[in-house]
DNA sequence: CATACGAGAGTTGCATGCAATTATTAAATG
DNA sequence: CATTTAATAATTGCATGCAACTCTCGTATG
């Protein structure tokens, strides 16, 4: 096999050292974009060879994957693209509002002008894309929480928004109604309003409404989980057996 | 060099496949114990050699433990103790905080009999050990608050707030008093009561202040940095240089 | 016919080797 | 004598190789 030299996901030269990174972030955009479909296994081969780097680099990247809950690592067993179950999906969801809320508190009352005219920008953004049919609005409307985390400076807090996030997406991806699981742009915009007024109680009650009501959107119904053995398991029932 | 088959950080054979975790773990406490200084170096074959691996797999910990923060990977230089600054001290803090909210929101009038007893127990166990010299009082008190968190039963919430509080043991070897930086048992009882009672609010704001109190307690004083240029600076100055 | 077994292929876990980068020391120069 | 430069040593980044393990599938056996 010819060694391709690099392995670019975004086609720019990565510049040096971290071709690490370029797989890790690879992998993870195409698991959240859903061409990586959960529970499909992931062999350390392959991926290398497609990416035209070694088996040492990918399992680095899977290692870390696995770690921010996007692939299951079993061992000797190789790489899955992670199928959270739907009590894994509310834990998520239940750190990720504990994590916005304190987002909005740090932020209340302390958006600079030029701040808050990016998010306003941004929202106006997700408006004009609401009719369009699909992944550009879903996307959009991910960001400007990304945006709020990177706004509070702190960086622990930012990393930890962005990976709930990121398994929010996943877990969008195996429960989510096709449709309706975005967030409603008036929400946003009142969220915004909340945190210019510095109504710091005002805005945690918004951005835990605004969770809470995507969450609900998504959670509620839908396929319980597309494992085999739980998929099959109210078949074999009915038919007198009884499965693990 | 002879091969001497397994690497235990606690003296029992590791099982199977993961080593790396025993070697992850095994710098992790020697960190976490301050064995390993904030800044110092930290060479993969050294560090192999000294438990019994190789680089690949020293690698593969050093890479986990820079994402939880204990170390810091600067590429093409190596791996070197984290040695967080006042303000990233602040930042882990805050983000303590809103976790450690949501965990007691979350226990609030559903602790069971069980449960509650385990956690008297523990603060009884605190207690005893309270006038004795040092680490043990320390140790026991940190892990009051994973108790707390494991009983939430939220794995995601979990592994936060035992990733924060690892990074708030780090902190506080390198800004907390040598004494007066531990938890209050009294305050940790009011917790327990508050959980039992199923007051929400109640819990949250013990839980608030208890952290803050604790924050407060170290991070207000003491060496802003240890850093030698940051440590060298202001004598630097005072004789008329003018460092970075 | 269904189940258990075992040989072979494929994959993972880990160590090692080599090229590239950085650190260190020595010599050279102003 | 301080500073710069060149050569050497040490260390990291990454690929590859080998043993251990798992999976697959054909064969044997009850």
């Amino acid at each position: 096999m010819a060694k391709t030299k690099h392995a670019g996901s975004t086609s720019h030269e990565t510049k040096s050292g971290q071709r690490v990174l370029a797989v890790y972030r690879t992998l993870r955009s195409a698991i959240l974009e859903g061409a990586l479909r959960p529970s499909m296994k992931l062999p350390e081969d392959s991926i290398g060879e497609q990416l035209g780097v070694s088996r040492t680099l990918v399992r680095e990247a899977f290692s870390r994957l696995a770690i921010e809950g996007l692939l299951e690592l079993k061992p000797n067993r190789g790489a899955f693209v992670a199928n959270p179950s739907l009590e894994e999906a509310r834990d998520v969801f239940e750190v990720r509002n504990a994590l916005e809320r304190q987002v909005v508190a740090n932020l209340a009352g302390r958006l600079t002008a030029q701040q808050i005219a990016t998010l306003e920008h941004h929202v106006k953004l997700e408006n004009d894309s609401q009719g369009r049919d699909g992944p550009e609005s879903i996307r959009l409307a991910g960001e400007f929480h990304i945006l709020l985390a990177e706004m509070t400076g702190n960086d622990l807090l930012n990393r930890y928004v962005q990976e709930v996030s990121s398994r929010c997406s996943l877990i969008l991806a195996i429960y989510g109604r096709p449709h309706s699981s975005e967030c409603a742009v008036s929400e946003h915009r009142q969220l915004i309003e909340a945190l210019k007024s510095g109504d710091t109680i005002q805005a945690e009650t918004v951005m835990h409404h605004h969770l809470e009501s995507v969450a609900s959107r998504a959670l509620l119904e839908r396929r319980p989980k597309q494992d085999i053995s739980t998929l099959l398991a109210p078949f074999a029932r009915s038919e007198g057996l009884n499965p693990l």
